[in-house]
Parts: structure tokens; C-alpha cells; sequence
DNA sequence: TATTGTTATACTCTATAACTATA
DNA sequence: TATAGTTATAGAGTATAACAATA
């Protein structure tokens, strides 16, 4: 009943290890019950929701390239889910007074009502799978560690800035393809 | 610079939303940086890698039912996980003395050795993203608490009973299609 | 009749590269 | 030349339902 591929490791001591794998395991649980309420109760994915409650959070309008920074890896993954979430009417596309080369995205009455609507149930997921069993002083442990984890984190070189390959004309012609 | 969607909800404090925000953004994050580790180090996706670490965790088999139980959230997705593993050399499946119906899948040497493979990148990255800011402290409130949200997520109904439906010959007659 | 696992299928999602347009 | 965004495309992954076999 040892686990030998797991003891030694070449960092992390045991009480990381069991730390890493609850935090992943728990959160991986909360994140599919969180996919099925939003989808029943008001037919977005998760990433929607994201987008959409960042538009709200934010006071109505992102570009694509900050909703990008925050919600999705990819601009072109950015750019399918604002297409369904405009068609369904949720959001809308713009151009921006600062930058031509920018979009202006901004949620609409209805997109903020579907937020609203999926709210109360999201809620009731995280309060009876997350929040049940812990105290007060949990939350607060909790918030205050996953704060600092999560500006750590985002101190890291961002997600939109690597696919982005800068190749010069030479670097271009130098590889010859 | 309100935020009216989230200022009134129905049951989730201020704190407790911040600290939901924080987690999952900060897991969200860890989660693509560890996906993009795997696939780099050993060729595996998240889900691959998971199903190893469970067969190994496990003394090295399992059934396919208890490892969708553990790790995916449908039997054909697992069936589908596992068939490109096995093709891969790094599990086995036979079937089971105990239960005629039941397949063993049993991690192979080679599937040992992947495991160990990507498993120093995984640390770095978990070191450097999530352990990196945290004390000694934060870590053990942190595994004392996430543990806790785990075994009582898990003790709510499990995942693969919901998709089985259950359908007598009666209500199916009823229902006409 | 219930459970284990597979298969067929359709769908969602994501990322890469090539492209346009503006700074 | 670099950045913002879109498009085309291809690949990975997932779930549903129907199926076969065993308990």
C-alpha cells in the first residue's frame, strides 16, 4: 500500500502533495457541478458566464483583448464565444473611440438579466459545496490565501502575450519556411 | 463603479464571493500553466495524467469504474481516455476475477515511468505558482481546509449514478418515445 | 432487472496560422 | 513593425444513446 512514485519527490514535501491534489480535486468536483447548474438554469458554459460576468464586474464594457487577459487563452477562442454570445443576444461588438483597432464589448439588458437569472443557482452550488463546511474564519483563510496565490499568478508573464510570436523578416526568411 | 449584479445575491456574502472569485480564477490559472506542463513534459493531457496518478495512488489497478468515479465524469469518456492510453503502452486492460463484467486496468512499467517523468515539471510549476507565495502555515490551513471541502463534496451523490438512467419497462412504455 | 463497459455519433471547444486593418 | 481582431481549419475531448454481456 506504498505509493512510490509519489514519496519521493524532488520538491514537494507530503503535506504539499496532499495539498496540491485536495485543492485540485475539490476544485476540479466544484467546477462540473458549477458546468451543469449554469447550463440548466441558464444554458452558458462556463467560459460564458466568465465573459459575461466580467462585462458586469467591469461596469459593462471590455475590450477583446482585456476579456482575452482575463477569461480565455486564446483570442480566437475569445472571438467564437463573443460570436455566440452576440447571436444569443447577450452582448454586443463595437468599435472603439480610443483605438480603431479595437472592439468595444459591452453586455447587454439582456445578458445581464441571464446573469442575474443564473446567479441564485450558482450561488446555491458554491454555498452547499464550498462553503458548507467551513467557518468563518475559514472563508476568510481561504480568500485571503487564494488572493495572494491568484496576484502571484497573475504577476506571471500573461497568457495572451505568448502565442503572440513576434518573427522579424529576417528570423522569417532565416528559417526559410 | 457599482457592481449591481453581484453586490445582492442571495446568500453568498462579500467575502465569501471574493474568495470564490479568488479560488477560482487562481485554480483556473494553475490549471492551464499544469495542462501546458503536461502535454510539454510527457505528452499527456490533464485527464491522462490524472488516470496514471490514480492507478499508481492505487497500488496500480483499477476497475473502469472506479477510475470514472475518480477522475471523468462519463464511462464512454473514459473508455475513449483509456483506449488512447492503451494504445500508448502505458496501461493495460484484462479482465477481473472477482466480477465477469468488470475490466482491470492496470498502469504498465512504461505508464510508471511517464508518471515520473512529467511528475519534477509538475512540482516546479506547482511550486512556483501556488506554493511559491504561501508559508508553511498557509499550506497546512490550506490542506486542512481543502480536504475538508473534498470529502464533503464527495459524500454528496456520485457522478456516475446521475447519467445512468434508470428506465423500467413501465415508464418507458408510458413515456411512448 | 441492474450494472459494467464499449461503440457510434454528433457536438462543443480550443488552438494554430494566415489574414486585414490600424497605431 | 507591432498590435487588435477575425477567419479557416483541424484536432481533441465530451456526452448521449443504443448495444452486448454478466450479476
Amino acid at each position: 500500500m506504498t505509493k512510490p512514485v509519489f514519496d519521493r519527490g524532488p520538491g514537494l514535501a507530503p503535506e504539499q502533495m496532499s495539498t496540491y491534489f485536495a485543492l485540485t480535486e475539490a476544485v476540479g468536483l466544484l467546477q462540473h457541478h458549477v458546468e451543469q447548474q449554469l447550463r440548466t438554469d441558464g444554458d452558458l458554459s462556463t467560459v460564458q458566464f466568465q465573459i459575461l460576468a466580467s462585462l458586469a464586474a467591469a461596469g459593462g464594457r471590455l475590450t477583446m483583448t482585456e476579456l482575452a487577459d482575463g477569461v480565455v487563452y486564446s483570442r480566437s477562442g475569445l472571438t467564437y464565444q463573443a460570436g455566440l454570445l452576440e447571436k444569443a443576444g447577450l452582448i454586443t461588438r463595437g468599435p472603439s473611440p480610443d483605438d480603431e483597432r479595437s472592439i468595444l464589448v459591452t453586455i447587454t439588458d439582456a445578458g445581464l438579466a441571464r446573469v442575474r437569472q443564473v446567479l441564485p443557482g450558482h450561488v446555491e452550488v458554491a454555498e452547499r459545496l464550498l462553503f458548507d463546511p467551513l467557518s468563518e474564519s475559514d472563508v476568510a483563510r481561504l480568500g485571503e490565501i487564494m488572493t495572494r496565490v491568484r496576484d502571484h499568478m497573475r504577476a506571471q508573464p500573461p497568457r495572451s502575450a505568448a502565442p503572440r510570436k513576434r518573427r522579424s523578416a529576417a528570423s522569417e526568411a532565416a528559417k526559410g519556411d
